[in-house]
DNA sequence: CTTTAGCACTCAACTTAAGAGAGTGCTAAA
DNA sequence: TTTAGCACTCTCTTAAGTTGAGTGCTAAAG
């Protein structure tokens, strides 16, 4: 089904692997020699014409080497790439940073940080999503009164996400009362995440709450708003990182990517996908024309089996897809047994 | 003292502000032509002559128009420039968009919000400081249990600014004994300031909760951290727009303003001046390596007269200094209104 | 004494041409 | 089926003109 032998995975593997490294297109010359193909180079001339034409390579021009397409990328992945694994020196830094990342208990800087050594560690820009207030589930809800007219809802979750909203106060209404509304909301949704609430609980919540509806609408509200992709809380490391890559030579490219970098809510859409687990997408993969040029791998970190959010690596499709998976799936195992935690 | 007779002040009037305009030297013929100087291209040539051996002018290079020295664009900005005014289309923009502004309750919204609108009216990057800890006073402190180990701190203040933190609690406290501490801590700081903590304060609370001093420690920890730049609430807003300036076409460059921007401390550090009011600095004024060939203006926010934050625009030295500057304030002004409904 | 026209000179930026170098496809022999 | 050889292609680099904007200096005019 794969249609290609043996031979010409092989030279496929290695055109792949060394274009990562060097960013120039390959010729049948450096193969032979490198590599032990133990072919001549023109075998590998009459081998890589072939998967030109299979679409797994192409020719920037008629005489130069030849580079992977995004269909040779991809089958790369999904067949030749090996396994790489972290140096000693990464992995200490990794254990000493989470040592130290443990004594953190705000989820926000937790994974402020999560990006910065995501960035750091492979080079490439980082990407990473707090844990979603729409996955999270209700640990305990509280109302502080802020003056005669507003007060501040204070939402503490099973991620350890601490929402903070303020609301309008209808004026008749004594701490008292209030009080019994958040002891009742707390009771009624106390472990539930929100994506589990049906709509017969939210007729039961409107019924026992009828005299007090306005208050239960805010919340709602409230709800509802950081639910929808409406609350950006993504961290982005290493931005600059992009600008070490050849391929981001030009400014145009850049100023794409930065303008994309600043439209929150379409990282959050493009981060949040279903996906569950490790996800490896290639270029035009990404459904954003800013992204054609670039590979995003992504993984769910976990709270009791729940994925609740998501971190990822934003590089050229000339990525080195090995390393940077290895290290991906490392921080995300740090960062589920962190979120533990909390 | 200034040294400069009416017509040199004339001619690197006109300099500065063609140089600002196209970012190409500036010849004598162009000045000539261009501007009303009344003066054949000769004299100027010769008046410009004596402004470059004063030090406001100088040559790329032998046979090319004059450009502004930082000294250039210091005497433009001290003595010569003239005000900008909003164009109504700006004016109504801006009304409009700080009505909707107007609706939210949370300061970092608003301030997300805000360094948007400063970026995208300037066309170039803003940094937006959120207010700080420890120029804001208290309004309320709560603690919320989480667990038997753990509560959450909430601090209120009269900037808008909530600030959530978790800290670990001694195993034998009932809520009761909580609440007492809140209570006794609500009603000494309210209304004060971090800043107007003596150590006479201090040493009173160490006192009054000899026995509960390890939550104390933690709270005061808190409010220390914070105060810190360690704390760095710095929203950066249009990054991108330096790209568009052609003296950034360098990679180099570029990459060292990302790297910077990354720096959240260092931009505290730099935006958090005393200088009160309205700020330009302009190149090496700034401090910072990176920062040689830009200008930064900012402003302070206030709340009942006392400077809480900084708003600032980033730009090239040969920056738009007299429409920023009208933009800026015009923001900061808007952004007191609405922080002092808070 | 100040201003200006004229002129020679300078230097970056653009254009063109020539070569070098890396790589290919094709052919024919092993 | 594999490989050596060779003609060919195309980018990249370098060098040499060429252009044009702008200057400084000089001498004459106001």
């Amino acid at each position: 089904m794969t249609g290609l032998n043996v031979r010409k995975q092989r030279i496929l593997h290695a055109v792949v692997t060394d274009y990562i490294q060097t960013a120039e297109p390959v010729g049948s010359r450096t193969l032979s020699r490198h590599y032990q193909l133990d072919l001549s180079a023109a075998t590998i001339r009459n081998e890589m014409a072939d998967l030109e034409e299979l679409g797994f390579l192409t020719q920037p021009h008629t005489s130069a080497g030849r580079i992977p397409t995004q269909q040779g990328y991809r089958f790369y992945v999904d067949t030749l790439m090996d396994t790489a694994s972290l140096t000693q020196q990464e992995e200490k830094y990794l254990a000493k940073f989470f040592t130290q990342l443990q004594k953190m208990q705000e989820i926000d800087e937790i994974i402020k940080h999560t990006a910065k050594v995501l960035s750091s560690l492979t080079r490439y820009t980082s990407l990473v999503l707090g844990p979603q207030l729409r996955k999270s589930a209700f640990k305990q809800m509280r109302l502080i009164p802020i003056d005669g007219e507003r007060a501040l809802v204070v939402l503490i979750t099973d991620t350890g996400y601490i929402k903070n909203k303020v609301i309008q106060l209808p004026k008749a209404l004594n701490e008292k009362e209030l009080n019994e509304i958040v002891a009742y909301l707390n009771k009624n949704l106390s472990g539930k995440t929100i994506t589990s609430l049906t709509s017969a609980h939210l007729r039961k919540l409107r019924h026992d709450l009828y005299a007090r509806i306005d208050i239960l609408e805010q919340i709602l509200n409230l709800l509802e708003e950081s639910s929808a992709a409406g609350e950006n809380r993504v961290f982005i490391g290493g931005a600059s990182n992009i600008l070490d890559q050849p391929e981001f030579r030009d400014m145009n490219k850049i100023k794409h990517l930065l303008t994309l970098f600043e439209q929150g809510e379409r990282l959050v859409l493009m981060l949040d996908t279903n996906v569950d687990g490790l996800s490896i997408r290639i270029g035009t993969e990404n459904n954003l024309a800013e992204m054609n040029e670039c590979s995003l791998i992504t993984a769910s970190y976990y709270l009791h089996e729940r994925p609740v959010g998501t971190i990822g690596v934003l590089g050229p499709t000339r990525m080195e897809y090995a390393r940077v998976t290895t290290v991906i799936k490392e921080i995300a195992g740090r960062l589920n047994r962190l979120v533990e935690l909390l």
